[in-house]
This record gives structure tokens, sequence and C-alpha cells, in this order.
DNA sequence: CTGACATTGATAGCCATTCTCATTTAGGAG
DNA sequence: CTCCTAAATGAGAATGGCTATCAATGTCAG
């Protein structure tokens, strides 16, 4: 996806939330685009300055609301964001439990379809509506190690 | 596991880390067990009463440490625990994302298997030392449909 | 029994996140 | 362009799950 076509795709999902597509957001948006990997505020605030910390928070909660972006959970205790998968593609996610840094990583199609039917049937099985899985790898990174 | 090999295998975990196996984490082992699914403190709290507050946190931390329980990773505000793998078995979980319940399922031992060697190779090429991996199910519970 | 030390429990403190509110900004109507 | 209304912003205060503190208690060894 071209920047003007992410973009387009971001204003129309803000849009359909009566959102407007600011100033403050754009910057996010391009923060989190440049970082290629999920972010904590910290290192938003700290890349893309001029931010008010509490703007960060609205914001970054504004667009998740919108589906523009996801909240990444992992071990420690700061929230990480990245551009929603609509925006990019389906992807799971490499933790390291020491120093909390995520990457990304993607499984064949193969095996994700496999997967993506297994977990179908068990959603089946316990009557749950599935909205989305989520596949973490927790392990040390090259540079902890 | 019957009940006194889970304590006998605890009790050895406690001593290897250090710990005893003291009257109020045996409350918090029993409480686990007989949720059978990942219960936050404050579940804790309300059905094995008589424990305070401060010493479930510290003793679910002890027990973490000695890789009693597990801390387990959901979207809402709440730390939950549950007894840890090696004392049960291999399982993932299903989330609530409304009421933020979560419950336990498995998946066949083929899919798990063909799943465990897709993320070993992935790890290997990032260079990361696998310590576990963690799949979840994010959905809407029978209950809150 | 006694000393050394781990554990407990009440409470104070911490800190990421959320809320508040006065001010600024943006879009629509005339 | 000028109002007008409502959304967005930013600085700081407040929230709340969790952690640290510390005096009192329990526990094992000798």
């Amino acid at each position: 996806m071209t920047g003007d076509e992410l973009d387009d795709e971001i204003a129309a999902l803000l849009q359909r939330a009566d959102q407007r597509y600011t100033k403050g957001r754009r910057a996010l948006v391009a923060a989190l685009r440049a970082a290629g990997q999920p972010v904590t505020i910290l290192q938003i605030l700290d890349a893309a300055d001029g931010l008010a910390q509490s703007s960060v928070y609205r914001n970054l909660a504004a667009l998740e609301e919108a589906g523009v972006v996801t909240r990444v959970i992992t071990n420690d205790e700061f929230a990480r964001y990245e551009l929603a998968e609509r925006l990019t593609e389906h992807h799971h996610h490499l933790i390291c439990s020491m120093c909390g840094d995520v990457f990304d990583f993607s499984l064949g199609a193969r095996t994700e379809a496999s997967l993506d039917k297994a977990l179908h049937r068990v959603a089946d099985d316990a009557g749950f509506t599935v909205e989305a899985h989520r596949l973490d790898l927790v392990g040390t990174c090259p540079r902890c190690d």
C-alpha cells in the first residue's frame, strides 16, 4: 500500500468513526509507519517530538477505536502500538523477554491456513465468535542473548 | 497428576528456588486448581478469603519466579494467573473481549507440532532463543454474545 | 530454648494511564 | 470573511493496579 493509499484508507476509517484526521494524528501514523515495529508511547514521544503526552494517549485510543492502530500486548508494563493489520498485513510477534522489544514475523500461507481452520473449529465448539487470533513467540533476542 | 504428586512437584520447585511452601501459598495453589481457568487477583481474594492482598501479590510473584504459576496476559487491565504448564499441560487461551474472561483450549498434537516446527524455523532465522509460544483466540464468549 | 531469617499483613508509595478543563482549532452556515 | 458550534489540544491532576516498606509473626537449625 502506497503512502497516499494508506492515508486515504485511514481518512475513511476515521470519517466512519466521526473523527478528524488532524495534524497530531498524522504525526502519530507517520511515527508508527517509520518504526516498522510495535513501539511504546515513550518511543513515540522521543521520535516525533512536539507531541503532548496526553494527546498521544488520547489519539492512540481514538485511532484504535477507529481501527487504524492496534494495541500490542506484551510481558512488560508498557503498551505498544502498531498500524492495524487491515492497513498492513497479517503477522505475529517475536517478543524479547529481556528488553521487551517486539518484532514482526509471518508464517507461510499454508501453516496460517491450517492454524486458522483449527482455531475456528475450537471457537465453534466453545460457542465463541472469533475476532482475531494472536500468536506470539517469547524468547531472547540476539542483542540480549 | 494427582493432588499429592502436584504438591510434591510444587514443593520441589519452591525448594529449588529457596522458597517455603507456606499455608498462604498452599491456599493460592488450591484456589488456582479449583478455578480451572486463569483468574484475577480479585477473584482469588473473593474465593479464598483470609488472604491478604499484599501477600497474594507477593506470593504469586514468588510462585511465578519458582515456575509454579504463570501470569496470563490479556486485553484488560487485570493480571490473571494459572498453574504453570509443567504442572498441567500445554494449552492456549480463549479470551472474551467483552467481559475479559479467559478459557483454556488445546490443539491437536499434529497441529501443535507443525506450528511448533514453523515457529522454531522463524526464531532461528531471527536469531531468537525460544522460551515459549503464546496463542490466543480473541472473541466474544457465549454469555456476552 | 534461642537466634537467624523467611514470611506475613497493613499501609504508604509508585507510575503508566486516564481524566479535567480552559484554550485553540477546524468545518459549516449565512 | 465572520460567526458559531463542536471537536481537538495540552498541562496538570487524579486514578488504580501493583509494588515497596517495615514491624510483627512464624519457622527451622543447633
